[in-house]
RNA sequence: UGGGGUGUCGCCAAGUGGUAAGGCAGCGGGUUUUGAUCCCGCCAUUCGGAGGUUCGAAUCCUUCCACCCCAG
């Protein structure tokens, strides 16, 4: 399954490759290049603010430097208006939603494997590649998703939303290799970007003072910071700008009686506009033993019934083994063996199989932990009396976001 | 007003004569294509103010100020 075997089976077509002006998305189209393939470039623009913080402009000059080094053809497009209205929007209504949405799914999902790739095959492009750290395998059934071999830069939490038969035809050059490696490939060819600074923070928009930048979107409804026993501890500036788990930004210093030990969203209590939060020690109070997710996205043929897989809640988390079990409208329950620190709504729960990535879906509802063993005993009938094999969904023992 | 209590970094809080712990928050950095978490670093020449005692005080004395509680 390496690049070259995999390139020699494919005459020598014309491959596009998104190029960001990063050092990952440089080497794989110096990969292809070197393997025979007719290469052009492609740079996209999704998010335009000349504000110090966007970097578009600095990125296209190194896109540019990249292709003249290459001697490749460099396109650009932008695609502004529709990340605008297709991923951004979405991301403002789920914070408004007391949601954490990831909008980096989503990008991947609408943009770059969405109207990017279209956009590419209107060029005359057969294939299309990106610097993506994942490996894709062509099998009789379609395309397979697997885990790149540096799992360190593993990429595919991002990449699982993507509808299944976009990945035909689509190209990941860096997935056998480590990252190491790819910055010693750019040093060699002698690429501009070789030690250029990995990208952090939403793509296209870049790493930023996070809340003030919501801030400038979402008008929050300020409001009191309660502890469990009710207690009140400062004021929120809107429930929107804080996600689950959160430390920072509370502005919570030490309180009497209190242990000398910082603090950490817990709930949002939307109903009264309260920003519940728990000390280190509680900490179990935002362990979840279960979440329902919408619909799946399959990467693999669409599965029924209950599963074992690996679990991920966030990226770079490691899988977490767990019973995954798919109901008839296509959602899912799934079940940890070990408690998961803040579950989010909003968050995607990918699935993996022996480094295989089966897709996944976004976290809808949380079951805690506490409500868990709290509930287990009042709602162990009704459970028993459920001939579906699949856990109730019970609204009251499910935490409400 | 009388009696009692308290005033140490934004917050909590050690320190009761020997030359300002710690935690939280905050800020900076690292990790990281979401949001978080996590890790590292920085953060009171000064102890409500003014005097005094002492070789030496946040710690003792005087006085003033502020806040809290009780009081008829």
């Amino acid at each position: 399954m390496n690049l070259s075997s995999s390139v020699a089976a494919r005459s020598a077509g014309r491959v596009i490759v998104g190029l960001s002006g990063g050092v990952d998305s440089a080497v794989a189209a110096l990969l292809l290049r070197d393997a025979g393939y007719d290469v052009q470039g492609l740079f996209m623009s999704n998010w335009e603010e000349d504000d110090g913080y966007c970097t578009t402009a600095q990125d296209y000059q190194d896109a540019r430097s990249v292709a003249a080094e290459l001697g490749i053809v460099l396109h650009r497009v932008n695609f502004a208006d529709q990340y605008r209205e297709q991923v951004f929007a979405h991301f403002l209504e789920e914070y408004r939603a007391g949601r954490t949405p990831n909008p980096d799914v989503l990008c991947n999902r609408e943009i770059k494997f969405g109207l990017c790739l279209d956009y590419a095959r209107r060029l005359g492009a057969q294939l299309f590649a990106t610097g993506h750290y994942a490996r894709l395998v062509m099998l009789d059934d379609g395309p397979a998703l697997y885990q790149a071999r540096d799992r360190d830069k593993d990429q595919c939490y991002f990449l699982h939303s993507v509808a299944r038969q976009r990945y035909a035809g689509v190209l990941f050059p860096l997935g056998e290799l480590l990252k190491q490696q790819v910055r010693e490939r750019a040093h060699a060819a002698g690429l501009p970007v070789h030690d250029k600074r990995d990208s952090t923070g939403i793509c296209f928009i870049g790493e930023r003072p996070f809340a003030d930048f919501l801030g400038r979107y979402l008008q929050g409804t300020p409001g009191p910071i309660e502890a469990l026993d009710g207690r009140a501890l400062g004021r929120h500036r809107g429930l929107p700008f804080y996600t689950l788990g959160q430390r920072a930004g509370l502005a919570i210093g030490g309180a009497r009686g209190c242990a000398q030990e910082p603090w950490y969203v817990a709930r949002k209590d939307s109903a009264r506009n309260v920003l519940v939060v728990v000390q280190r020690h509680e900490q179990h109070r935002l362990e979840a033993s279960a979440v329902a997710t919408g619909p799946l996205n399959w990467l693999c043929a669409a599965r029924a019934g209950s599963f074992e897989a690996g679990v991920k809640l966030r990226y770079r988390q490691s899988e977490q083994p767990s019973t995954v079990s798919v109901r008839p409208d296509g959602s899912a329950w799934i079940e940890f063996e070990a408690p998961q620190r803040a579950a989010t709504p909003g968050q995607f729960a990918v699935l993996y199989q022996h480094g295989r990535c089966l897709g996944g879906g976004v976290v809808e509802q949380v079951r805690l932990e506490t409500e868990h063993k709290l509930s287990a005993t009042a709602h162990n009938d009704a459970a028993l009396q459920n001939s579906s094999h699949l856990p109730p969904l019970v609204p009251d023992i499910i935490q409400q976001f």
